[in-house]
RNA sequence: GCCCGGAUGGUGGAAUUGGUAGACACGCAGGACUUAAAAUCCUGUGGCCAUUGCGGCCGUGCGGGUUCAAUUCCCGCUCCGGGUACCA
């Protein structure tokens, strides 16, 4: 590295200057301040890994911190705080191997992550920090589940009710008449409800509480000793770790998140969110509106109901089918098919979802035995069974209609069943299908072969019979949802602990003053011999009186499901926020972070946080108002090419020369691609004495685009950088890489270019003995354009966070500043509050040598004055058949009719129009002129 | 398979409502300063043709279309990235 002349822009001491100034004058602390509006700027906070930030994390945390400071600037009131979401699987994996206590390493991790985001100059207020595994912040969360096991969801009033009033409704009604969120449909009278134990009495509560324990299919993944919830699978592998995942049938505490669903859906009309993150969650939510119908059995009592959202295609039903786990299963098989069905049950059973999902294509099946009536046209249709129906889904039974469903149609092909057309596409005729390969496409068309429906078009013949099956009894008009309820207990250590006990076998929760309920110690991180969870080690594991605790612990998603309800009252022993707190900060105005959380914690802290505002805790319904998306920064790694059998190596462009072979070498000894040899040879013992082959005395690497990762070489940290460069000019690079949203590789090539230009602005103000020279002069005209075409342009860039362009846009200012020689207070000033949420540290220093007293940050935005924006002439292009010919300078509010005459006059205009006709002349006044000719 | 994004010079990218394609920056080439280097500054830089100046043609993944005018709108395709997967 060079060393600095003292005039020079000297970061490393500016930057530690005003980093230790923040902090000595509390410059980021907030309060709540009731004469500014509020504004609060959330981002995701960060899982404190062994392995540091790398330059990808802080990506959007600059974004929001340049958002942050710019709403400042404008006068709001801003909430900026951040914290650790502290609790996860890989502390605890660490834990397992080396015997540390998980707390202890991640407390470690967090004050590495804390030195690096210091070094970058965020405006935190760092008094607010949240850390998950907190017992004063977790106690919040064990608040929260005590609550949600302490309501139902009223289907009626949408919302949650207190438990008691369902018990009431029991007491008076039974199940008569009431409408609430319900894992299964259940019937009982107020006198059978009254004559049953205590015990009996909890277990039929547990079907209707939103924090509820149930027996349930869980994604149970051996390797990891846990159950995982739906969003932390992916593909049959759990997406920590890539370990196998099965399902498992377990007793497990669940979140009613699908009672939810509706407004779950519905609340993304209010937010605003990109549209593909919206897509991503009606996508999970999964809203399908349709019909459930009743076939009965022949020869039974038993009625199959199904759900379909093409109760039109009811004609075209030849065959019934059963999810394997069907409780319907047993009543409808035959004894002559007994030993058939149990086979293929105990064989579906031992295929693991990996399995299901890699054969896909496989299609497999048994009969029953039995035949169900079709209600509409009486016809007799076989029942089966097959794994491609699920039981979580609709009723867990399906009608088929092979002609116009794949999954039918290649059921029906297997087993020899009928495939009747009942649609015929438009501008087609009735097909044979025993021809076809594949069902075809019945979204639209008409009805054939199907009775009174016969002639219409597809969406009359659905309203149709939807009326038609509600009229007969046959059925009933049903929404169906995708969501699931979220599994909510892992067996593992590092967690938030239950704040539940048992009293024969039935789960009671603490009193409120018994919270925290905190985390005991134990002897190891493992599962006890009886595999139970390892808080089954811990000693004296229960109640004063007893009575046996809890011994699961919460997920990942707990912590960070009220996290920013938290930051608003950090301190609060009473509550988990007041509500003089939470009036006056609301909700989050803008929330950054990873599109990676779209099915996981952004539905889990939207659920969460509706439960809250009905129980009158919080006053929105929705948490989130905005959210951005950053992008991923992917590594860029670099190779070099030994010369195979040698020690040699050859730089890129001469490598097709050479047999050689590829091997990737660390980044942070590669400069715009090219090696620093030295660094190389004392890279590895191995390179010691390498020999090279050079282009121009240098060597060039190669390159590719790959994820960012250790084993690649291609990890780089902010702190290099800010070594190197300074916080500063890593804040502008960052920024300028590309659209914030956008994905891309981190590549150094061109953080020359911004480092430069916080030289030139810093020589703007300081001369070269290291002065301060400014003058005080009336600013001319065209410096004020300069200035004022700067404000508008950042204003408009960061309101759309479009922070590279708005990087450029101070770029140009410099440089015509600096062609204008511009050294005015009227337009330095100004300039530096511009800059500021960009590059906090080196505009504090030159706020500072103007001779301000005060913080840049609590600076005034300028306002933007649109009259030095006017111009006395216009630059017009003038294009012939929409090509751009030549420019004619015309003066400033002439008529369409004084332009086209000017155009058409002009000298130039004459070599274009020669030997044609004028047809046409376009005049957009202040924009383009366009004359077609031929 | 389905849904959503994206593709622009050697590179990252700009063009906000259909109106000058390539802003800004990197890299590269040449020059100034210097004993030399670094730093700094200046000039050029999409491709092809012409080069004596002017200039001309092509060009935003590919093929069509709408329009006076298309990177931008419409139709069909290719490739890349993300989400999701028996959801009836």
């Amino acid at each position: 590295m060079t060393i600095q002349p003292v005039m020079e822009y000297n970061f490393n001491e500016i930057e530690k200057k005003w980093q230790q100034y923040w902090i000595d004058n509390k410059t980021y602390k907030v309060t709540i301040d009731p004469d500014k509006p509020k504004f609060y700027v959330l981002d995701m906070f960060p899982y404190p890994s062994g392995a540091g930030l790398h330059v990808g994390h802080p990506l959007g945390y600059i974004a929001s911190d340049i958002y942050s400071r710019y709403k400042r600037l404008n006068g709001f009131n801003v909430l900026h705080p951040m914290g650790y979401d502290a609790y996860g699987l890989p502390a605890e994996q660490y834990a397992i191997q080396t015997g540390q206590h998980p707390a202890v390493t991640t407390e470690n991790n967090i004050a590495r992550y804390r030195e690096q985001m210091d070094k970058i100059g965020f405006s935190y207020d760092w008094s607010r920090e949240v850390k998950t595994c907190d017992a004063d912040y977790y106690q919040w969360t064990q608040w929260a589940f005590i609550k949600m096991f302490e309501h139902y969801y009223d289907d009626d009033a949408k919302k949650a009710m207190p438990i008691a009033m369902l018990i009431e409704h029991f007491e008076k009604n039974g199940t008569d008449g009431m409408n609430a969120a319900q894992t299964e449909k259940l019937n009982f009278s107020a006198h059978e409800w009254k004559g049953k134990t205590e015990k009996e009495q909890q277990e039929i509560l547990l079907n209707y509480r939103l924090a509820y324990l149930a027996d349930t299919m869980v994604n149970w993944c051996p390797a990891l000793g846990t159950v995982l919830a739906n969003d932390e699978v992916k593909d049959g592998f759990s997406e920590r770790g890539g370990h196998p995942v099965e399902q498992k049938r377990m007793r497990q505490w669940l979140l009613r998140v699908s009672a939810y669903a509706e407004r779950l859906l519905n609340g993304l009309e209010t937010i605003d969110w990109s549209d593909s993150l919206k897509e991503i969650q009606r996508y999970w939510i999964g809203r399908s509106e349709g019909a459930e119908m009743v076939f009965p059995v022949k020869d039974s009592e038993v009625e199959m109901k199904i759900f379909t959202t093409r109760a039109d295609t009811v004609f075209g039903v030849t065959f019934m089918v059963l999810a394997p786990e069907s409780e319907l299963v047993q009543q409808v098989t035959r004894p002559n098919h007994q030993k058939e069905v149990a086979d293929y049950l105990e064989q579906t059973k031992k295929r693991t979802e990996r399995e299901r999902q890699a054969e896909v294509k496989k299609v497999t099946g048994v009969f029953t035995g039995a035949y169900a009536i079709n209600p509409l046209s009486k016809v007799e249709i076989p029942i089966w069974i097959s794994d491609y129906v699920l039981a979580g889904y609709g009723t867990g039974a399906i009608m088929a209609v092979p002609a116009h469903d794949s999954r039918d149609f290649a059921f029906a092909r297997t087993f020899n069943l009928p495939i009747p057309q009942v649609v015929v596409p438009k501008g087609e005729e009735p097909a044979d299908t025993s021809a076809w390969s594949d069902s075809i496409d019945s979204k639209e068309g008409t009805m054939i072969n199907s009775g009174f429906l016969d002639g219409l078009s597809v969406p009359e013949a659905i309203e149709k019979t939807k009326k038609h099956v509600a009229e007969k009894g046959i059925g009933q008009v049903k929404v169906n949802f995708r969501l699931r309820d979220a599994i909510f207990s892992r067996q593992r250590y590092w967690g938030e602990p239950f704040p539940v006990f048992y009293k024969e076998g039935m789960p009671y929760m603490l009193k409120a003053d018994e919270l925290p309920l905190q985390l005991p110690e134990v002897d190891k991180y493992l599962p006890t011999e009886k595999g139970e969870p390892p808080l089954a080690r811990a000693k004296g594991w229960q109640t004063q009186e007893g009575y046996p605790l809890e011994v699961n612990t919460m997920p990942g998603f707990a912590g960070s499901s009220a996290y920013y309800l938290r930051y608003m009252d950090p301190q609060n022993k009473q509550e988990l926020v007041s509500s003089e707190a939470n009036q006056y900060w609301q909700d989050v105005d803008l929330y950054i972070g990873g599109t990676e959380h779209a099915t996981g914690h952004l539905v889990y802290s939207r659920f969460w946080n509706k439960v809250l505002f009905d129980l009158g805790k919080v006053c929105k319904d929705e948490p989130f108002k905005k959210l951005v998306n950053q992008g991923m920064i992917q590594g860029r790694s670099n190779f070099v090419y030994r010369v195979k059998g040698s020690n040699q190596f050859v730089s890129l462009n001469l490598k097709d020369q050479y047999e050689t072979m590829e091997i990737h070498v660390d980044v942070n000894m590669v400069h715009n691609d090219q090696l620093d040899i030295e660094a190389f040879r004392a890279w590895n013992p191995e390179y010691k004495d390498a020999e090279f082959i050079l282009e121009d005395g240098k060597y060039f690497c190669g390159w590719a685009v790959e994820k960012m990762s250790k084993s690649m070489f291609n990890v780089v940290n902010p702190d290099t950088i800010v070594e190197q460069y300074g916080a500063d000019t890593l804040r502008l690079y960052e920024m300028f890489l590309g659209p914030l949203e956008q994905s891309k590789p981190w590549d150094t090539n061109g953080i020359d270019g911004v480092h430069k230009f916080l030289r030139k602005v810093w020589r703007l103000f300081i001369n070269k003995e290291g002065h301060l020279s400014i003058s005080d002069e009336k600013a001319s005209p065209e410096e004020l354009k300069v200035l004022h075409r700067t404000i508008k342009k950042t204003a408009d860039d960061v309101e759309r966070f479009s922070f590279n362009t708005a990087v450029s846009s101070f770029m140009i200012c410099v440089n015509d500043l600096n062609d204008l020689k511009c050294n005015k207070r009227e337009i330095l000033e100004p300039l530096l509050v511009l800059l500021a949420p960009f590059a906090p540290h080196v505009t504090e220093e030159l706020w500072q040598r103007l001779g301000n007293t005060q913080s840049i940050c609590d600076a005034q935005w300028p306002v933007f004055n649109a009259e030095h924006l006017v111009e006395s002439s216009i630059l017009y292009p003038v294009s012939f058949n929409g090509k751009m010919r030549f420019k004619l300078e015309l003066p400033a509010g002439l008529s369409k009719a004084e332009i086209e005459k000017a155009a058409l006059q002009n000298e130039q205009s004459l070599k274009w129009i020669e030997g044609q006709q004028v047809k046409k002349v376009i005049v957009v006044p202040g924009k383009i002129i366009n004359i077609v000719v031929g």
